[in-house]
DNA sequence: CACCAGGGTGGTT
DNA sequence: AACCACCATGGT
């Protein structure tokens, strides 16, 4: 399916995913959003090189401190916040990022304020505050703004690669192909990385269980 | 002790 | 915009 070599099409794209949903399902639920929006970001920004769960576990320190908030991230003393993420990891990086964040939030208006602007502005806003950066950028607009973007994680390319149609290596080419192919379809560039991610942990448990070291990140 | 986990920043080219 | 070195913590 691929249109003269190197690169992959739209049709590639949707290729890929779809192949990849059939072998391991629909991807529903993936990221957890109990708590709306803010929840999602706090995950997003939770998450940084850091394995799920931790994240997870400190969202439920987050919320069982009532702390689950902009205002809380703003008005707690940022020691205190660091505490209660402590188990995500680079606790004091992200203590600092969600109040920064939360201050980007408020000087739009609240998180609606912030939200409420097209896709590209809302990255820009984002990639302003001090401790989110591409990923995490995109991670919110999609599934916290729920706006149209991908997140281009080393999974994705992998995974592309992998199959021998190389996403585009500039990053924005490689997200636009992404947005095209799903149609700007929130639900589906959601559902995408899902499993794009998905298949990098099954790849990675798979190559640990047998021993062998090969993974692609190196350095 | 080394390496990994759902990156980010700042400085160069 | 891509590339690099360096940074950040807990788990295994």
């Amino acid at each position: 399916l691929t249109l003269g070599g190197a690169g992959a099409s739209t049709e590639d794209v949707r290729a890929v995913f779809a192949r990849l949903r059939s072998e391991l399902g629909p991807q529903t639920e993936w990221w957890p959003q109990r708590d709306g929006a803010i929840e999602v970001c706090a995950g997003a920004i939770l998450v940084q090189h850091t394995a799920w769960h931790g994240a997870a576990v400190a969202i439920e320190a987050l919320r069982r401190a009532d702390a689950l908030s902009g205002q809380a991230w703003l008005t707690l003393p940022e020691d205190t916040l660091g505490e209660l993420v402590r188990v995500a990891g680079t606790y004091r990086a992200k203590a600092r990022t969600l109040r920064a964040f939360a201050g980007c939030a408020e000087a739009h208006g609240g998180l609606d304020g912030l939200f409420a602007a097209d896709t590209n502005e809302v990255r820009k806003r984002l990639l302003a505050v001090r401790g989110i950066g591409d990923e995490t950028a995109d991670a919110i607009t999609l599934y916290a703004a729920y706006k149209p973007t991908f997140v281009v994680d080393a999974y994705a390319r992998r995974l592309f690669e992998r199959l021998e149609v190389p996403l585009p290596a500039r990053l924005d080419e490689a997200r636009a192909l992404a947005v095209a192919a799903a149609e700007g379809d929130v639900a589906r560039l959601q559902e995408w990385h899902a499993l794009a991610v998905e298949d990098g942990r099954r790849r990675r448990a798979y190559a640990s269980t047998r021993g062998g070291g090969e993974n692609g990140a190196k350095r």
